[in-house]
DNA sequence: TATGAAAATGAAAATCATTTTCATATTATA
DNA sequence: TATAATATGAAAATGATTTTCATTTTCATA
């Protein structure tokens, strides 16, 4: 059996109104502690993922630790989102392309590999950064 | 300048002896400490640093922590290779697909995102993992 | 509305992969 | 060989996450 506490209700609300933000627990934390309703850090952990647990939210791994974001319904019409990170500035970005979908059927139908797109995270280079990148190439040391 | 020394020597002669393997720190300094040569885990995380800087070794992040493997050259010949990751059973695969290829191109193309497929690990079930799993469903509790 | 068992909380300690520090050892070059 | 640059490894530091445990809160039931 599960009670609600007022810190279970703060860690899914402060989500649920940030739709598509990706937070870290110390930044949920913080958060919570701004908006005067301070919640531990283990707590925020435990309801992470309990929440993630029960899809309510999900949970993006990156090499700088774990993120969490309000989950959509996708079962009433949300779309799958594909998530890409910056290597260079960090950003997550995400992106709704049938390409994608196409491609994980493809691994499905034909190499037998279930993508779990909430998992997999594309690894590479922005626009900004691949441009920034570009020009410190021409430039003088 | 950097100096040529048997620790450096054993860390990259491991990983090129086990091609296609992806080996954990830990692992590494195992393995080389079983074979009679052991390296100091700060030491091996140095060379495996450096190495993967200067294109000698790709590192995998998981969750469960970065691994390393040979860089086969793919500047001769040698082909791309992606890799799937089983949530279940922790297995990575190895795959070279032309349509992965080609979704990347699309990316780069459609989408100004390069994606770096020594980085990226398409995160899901395997094969084995997902029967198993559908005959759990139908298990008796 | 009281009671008590189950569940939740948070501070502090524990984990665990990785990085840094620093005193010592090794390498390459003059 | 001398010596300056570089490498080593043990131990300490880091930082995200998890666990422990004494205390507090919730909620079904009396």
């Amino acid at each position: 059996m599960s009670h609600s506490t007022k810190q279970r209700q703060a860690v899914l609300a402060c989500l649920s109104g940030r739709r598509g933000e990706l937070l870290s627990a110390a930044e949920l934390t913080q958060i919570l502690r701004q908006a005067g309703s301070p919640v531990g850090l283990a707590t925020i952990y435990r309801h992470l993922t309990r929440l993630e647990e029960a899809g309510f939210v999900h949970r993006v791994n990156t090499p700088e630790g774990a993120f969490y974001r309000y989950c959509e319904e996708e079962s009433s019409g949300g779309r799958e989102c594909f998530l890409l990170r910056c290597e260079s500035c960090g950003q997550i970005l995400h992106l709704d392309c049938s390409h994608l979908r196409a491609l994980y059927e493809h691994l499905e139908r034909d190499h037998h590999f279930i993508v779990n797109p909430r998992e997999t995270v594309f690894s590479g280079l922005c626009e900004a950064c691949a441009r920034r990148g570009k020009e410190a190439l021409h430039e003088q040391p």
